[in-house]
DNA sequence: TTGAAGTTTCAAAAAGTCTTGAAATTTCAA
DNA sequence: TTGAAATTTCAAGACTTTTTGAAACTTCAA
């Protein structure tokens, strides 16, 4: 067995693994991983042999790679089978997944939020009052998260922060860049 | 049933429902966002009550919640009953998500990488140089995340580059601020 | 148009994850 | 030190998610 071969079955492990993380199923994570270990795009066949799944479980896993934009399907021509190319801008396929589980998971998450507010506003008690100012500071973490990816949605960080003052930033022992914030909201307890 | 006790089950539900985002179970994320409601610290026989769950799933899911750094134990003076204090300071609290995430998640991913595309290098057919690139340009990616979470830990995307900054570079109609950077590596694809 | 190749669907089975509760262990006020 | 209170553990069961494969459906070369 060849070094390629060593190395592919590691990384479609691995990656199957890790599917979860990027809210991916398994199958559908090690598909999209051997995909990538392979130079030329390949049909449900070759990957049904590849990877020992049934006709069935190769069709859901490149329907729900389609859906996260993570391959695009093409057809020989004059062939009526579909291959399956995997998308190598890598950060592109970040950038897609991100914008979808943002929509699917923090929006609603943000919405509900800025709706229970008030809600708690109306109450007097010292308990409501306490998980109002907790439910606004966690408003407010999610709004700036919200705007740290969207910077990143829109088309970089790197080229719009720049990757020195990035690197410059997550470094210790260097003297920060200029700008500087007011602090954010903080949860005061009692003691 | 006044107002805050409707926020509070909607809260729980959600919160709940998120917690596989964060990697966390859905009974721990809910005792967690259970806590976050009440003013005060609670034992585990009130959040059994709260929650309507048995005394092992509190223990398991506050067991959880500690290894997370989620809740501190605190014990009244003279009872031997622990009573469990929700974190609140979010930005702490996700920060430590982060970097535990990572230490599991990306760590050991990286790693891999960097043993595998030496072995890839060894192979010479033109299938092992496709995977490598791809993997080294995984690689690349990976590692700007790093430095990227890094930044984060190290205590302040917001105090070190400012919210000015990130909020101007989320708005596409604002000129950008000056530094550039040259761009990630590519996968070069055959057409 | 036809029909074989190709794809998708979906109900049932398998796998995986979470919860329970009784028993074992630990803790600490007395 | 003692032992009742408190906590943790863990195997069995409940629940959830994923996978399978046979059947239904779609496509397109002939």
């Amino acid at each position: 067995m060849s070094e390629i071969d060593n190395v592919r079955e590691s990384f479609v492990q691995l990656w199957g693994a890790m599917g979860s993380f990027w809210g991916i199923s398994p199958t559908g994570a090690k598909v999209y991983a051997w995909l990538m270990s392979r130079a030329d795009p390949a049909d449900s066949e070759e990957i049904m042999a590849g990877l020992e799944l049934s006709r069935g479980a190769v069709s859901m896993a490149c329907k729900e790679l389609r859906e996260w934009h993570l391959i695009e399907v093409e057809k020989a021509p004059g062939s009526r089978r579909s291959r399956f190319r995997p998308a190598t801008d890598l950060e592109k396929v970040v950038r897609n997944i991100v914008q979808i589980r943002k929509r699917r998971e923090w929006d609603p998450l943000r919405e509900h939020l800025l709706e229970w507010i008030p809600q708690l506003e109306a109450e007097e008690s010292p308990e409501a009052e306490t998980f109002r100012r907790r439910l606004e500071s966690l408003e407010g973490l999610i709004t700036l998260a919200d705007s740290m990816v969207e910077m990143f949605l829109k088309g970089g960080m790197v080229s719009k922060i720049g990757l020195k003052m990035l690197v410059r930033a997550s470094r210790s022992d260097l003297p920060h860049p200029q700008l500087r914030f007011e602090q954010a909201t903080q949860d005061k307890e009692r003691p």
